[in-house]
RNA sequence: GUCCCCUUCGUCUAGUGGUUAGGACACCGGGUUUUCAUCCCGGCAACAGGGGUUCGACUCUCCUAGGGGAUACCA
């Protein structure tokens, strides 16, 4: 049987590096097999759902260059793929299980269950409190999880509450003996006690719309989904799952439980430990191609030796058995050497095209650049192919040639141990040289500036920094001869001009 | 609290009984250089601790410690 498996988002909040982690991985694992991998979208919180988020999850995975085989927006053959659209299915596999005595109708209401907090001093100060509920408490003796309290109500009584109109939900009812095994892809043999597992969770909500735990395991099965892989909090649903399975007589996928990526304070990635958010990579000026091989290499290893892979690469080489069972700790400090590995790999023509949203979104150039602009940066780019970690560093580093820079202050010209008056000498002579043979040749160029700095005294970089700063209006700046080649010498000159003045003025 | 999972340099990892424990990022030196980068060379740095098993443990096993996760009508 050919593999099967489907990354499952809920469209609750913006795609962020642990859903691209589980989806890379599900699709590495599809890939390399020669297997199917499926969206599906689980939307059943139908509070947290947003469409926003749906088209969110379509730009990010566009941008990453991934393809599902099926999906929501693909179509295939055990569709739909977004849950909300399959709603009468769990309601009646939910009923199944109630008509096979797997699971009961519940009648506690929402406000019976708001006191089980998540914390024993807290649901026990809440049941001191209020003694009249005691009896009543939805709260289990474990002093977690709900108490069964309805699990004992006589199907037929249960049957006619339903029908009289009486606000229910369905929770499945988890064997008070004996215990669950299974076996994880990763993690080999898990085994938990029933009575270690979640009692009796929701199947179907008040809503009608079923849990997660449904949900999944429904659309799971009727999916054929052959192999399950998410993320490690994931585990102690996991027998709750096996049950479900159990319970319908169905047999499970096989599961492999990912290891969790975490923050440098080693807690669950979240917004606080920086950029979570896939967009904002972008925004950022991250190249997809280094986000996705530094995601693919937290928690996983492929060739040894080998540090750069393709999306290709990677979903040639994935292996189950190269995934670590412990968390990673996600370092944006690698992720941006892997950025500026992949951004020297940009042919210039590429370089050119990625730079330029940049380059408009700080107002140097239009957004559909003028043919001028696009040769400029056309030009630009071998400039900065070598200085850049992040395209967002390429209008600072570019300004100079789509802007006029603000005339350098006089001390900011001045080359260490040289005075106004040196500094004058050193730039008219620049100029000259600049005008007598032009920057064409950058190698004819540094020879006559080398020969005449040698001539006057003083070092190469004592000519070229205060050229540097009139020209480019700043101390760091790509390779000058370049630049101003870039430039135009033309325009260059002005700028030199300018900077002569105040230097004189100082002088 | 309870249950579950995990543990090799600071970080990501290789390693599947016998290795000087390898690589990458970071860091620290040095070289190239026109500033900044890139690039090249070198260095620092790890098997959490304690019992077993074994001729021999980073590798197998147990315990402890530490870390993480889960304990919802969210996924």
């Amino acid at each position: 049987m050919s593999v099967r498996v489907r990354y499952a988002p809920s469209p609750t909040g913006l795609q962020h590096i642990g859903g691209v982690r589980t989806a890379l991985f599900n699709y590495l694992f599809a890939r390399s097999m020669n297997g199917s991998f499926i969206l599906r979208l689980e939307d059943t919180d139908r509070t947290r759902s947003k469409d926003e988020y749906v088209q969110n999850l379509y730009d990010t995975f566009k941008w990453l260059g991934f393809y599902w085989d099926e999906g929501p927006d693909v179509g295939g053959p055990k569709g739909p793929y977004i849950q909300s659209e399959r709603f009468a299915l769990y309601r009646e596999y939910a009923q199944k299980l109630v008509d096979m005595d797997k699971a009961y109708y519940c009648f506690c209401g929402q406000a019976k269950l708001d006191q089980k907090i998540a914390t024993p001093a807290a649901a026990n100060a809440a049941a001191v409190a209020d003694v009249d509920s005691q009896e009543d408490n939805a709260q289990a003796e474990s002093g977690y999880g709900y108490n069964r309290h309805c699990r004992s109500i006589d199907p037929a009584e249960a049957q006619r509450r339903v029908d009289a109109g009486e606000p229910y939900v369905i929770r499945l009812k988890i064997p008070l003996e004996g215990s669950t095994k299974f076996t994880d892809l990763l993690l080999g043999d898990i085994e938990w006690k029933n009575a270690d597992v979640n009692p009796d969770p929701v199947l179907l909500k008040s809503d009608g719309f079923p849990t997660y735990h449904l949900a999944n395991v429904v659309d799971d099965h009727t999916m054929e989904i052959t192999h399950v892989m998410r993320a490690q909090e994931w585990i102690p649903s996991a027998p709750l799952h096996m049950l479900m399975y159990q319970a319908f007589g169905w047999t499970p996928p096989k599961l492999c439980h990912l290891p969790m990526v975490l923050g440098q304070d080693g807690q669950k990635l979240s917004k606080r430990h920086g950029a979570t958010a896939v967009d904002e990579f972008r925004k950022k000026g991250y190249l997809k191609d280094a986000l996705i091989n530094y995601v693919a290499m937290l928690g996983c290893s492929y060739e040894d030796g080998r540090d750069l892979f393709s999306l290709e690469d990677l979903s040639r080489l994935f292996k189950i058995e190269h995934i670590n069972k412990a968390p990673a700790v996600f370092d944006y400090v690698k992720l941006e050497w892997f950025n500026g590995q992949y951004i020297r790999q940009l042919t210039l023509e590429q370089l050119a095209g990625a730079m330029t949203p940049y380059l408009a979104d700080a107002g140097l150039v239009q957004a559909s650049p003028t043919p001028i602009e696009a040769a400029l940066i056309a030009q630009a780019a071998p400039l900065v192919r070598e200085r850049l970690k992040y395209l967002t560093d390429a209008p600072e580093a570019l300004r100079f040639l789509f802007a006029e820079p603000a005339v350098p202050a006089v001390e900011e010209m001045l080359p260490k141990k040289l005075d106004a008056a040196a500094t004058v000498r050193c730039l008219t002579t620049a100029r000259a040289l600049l005008v007598e043979i032009g920057v064409a040749d950058h190698d004819t160029v540094e020879a006559a500036f080398r020969a005449k700095a040698e001539e006057l005294g003083c070092k190469l970089g004592d000519m070229l920094m205060p050229l540097r700063m009139a020209v480019t209006g700043t101390k760091v700046s790509p390779p000058l001869f370049e630049s101003i080649h870039a430039l135009g010498v033309e325009k260059a000159l002005p700028r030199i001009d300018k900077a002569l003045a105040v230097l004189q003025a100082a002088g």
